[in-house]
DNA sequence: ACCTTGATCAACCAGATGGTTGACAACGAG
DNA sequence: CTCGTTGTCAACCATCTGGTTGATCAAGGT
């Protein structure tokens, strides 16, 4: 439906989806061992597993009646891209305000803040 | 309301919030200036900003009638930690059972450098 | 004092989400 | 073959979400 880094930013808001994560990242596990400790139907953590899914965090097998579980960790690097270029983007911008301040601070008082003068809007 | 994680991961899971952000990740911008670009009513980026803001990912000041947006980079490092743990975790688990199918495949190489004894999992 | 501009609040609506229960499909064991 | 185990599918329900429109507030500009 959406594109894939909405669902998987979608898929780590829930709390449980979450927690299955973290479970998983440790060792495989059939629905029924995920269930076991959440206090919901088999139900529920089968819908859960199917966001996961669709979102690419994870992939099923089938071994005899069970199906395993998988996590598929290298999906992350999509959501860490994303995040670190804009978080760098943000920190090299506050870094040259910084100097335009220092500039500005440097040849007067020092304790003067209120006049951030900006040129460049837009 | 949730966790700050669950908030954050919610806040970027939608394409129009990812895109502001990007945005206030060059320049600080207003609530018109932000809404310009979309086709969507001024109530509409006003509600997104609630989601940001109460997510921690953006603080709003007050300039004239303008409200200037600013985003507060430093709240990735929440999920970026987070991402990180389980997908270290993840990739630590494949190195151990790679080395174990080596261990099968080939028990004369000697080649192994991961440590592949696994003691109680719990 | 009066409007204009920028933004929020409030009420409403359609669709998605997370949960439930009940039925049933697939498989292995007896 | 029949039964129990494991899990999915389907329908239903309450709540959340993202959008709308209309009213309102806050601060200048004239």
């Amino acid at each position: 439906m959406a594109d894939q880094l909405s669902q998987l930013f979608a898929a780590l808001a829930d709390p449980t989806r979450r927690d299955m994560v973290a479970r998983l990242a440790v060792a495989d596990a059939t629905v029924g061992q995920l269930a076991e400790p959440y206090d919901v139907s088999l139900q529920a953590v089968s819908k859960h597993l199917k966001v996961l899914e669709s979102a690419g965090l994870v992939t099923r097998g089938r071994a005899a009646q069970t199906r395993p579980v998988h996590l598929e960790a290298k999906v992350f690097d999509l959501m860490t891209k994303w995040i670190e270029r804009y978080q760098q983007q943000a920190e090299e911008r506050y870094q040259r305000l910084d100097a335009v301040l220092d500039a500005m601070n440097g040849p007067a008082d020092g304790t003067v803040q209120t006049d951030p003068q900006e040129g460049t809007a837009s």
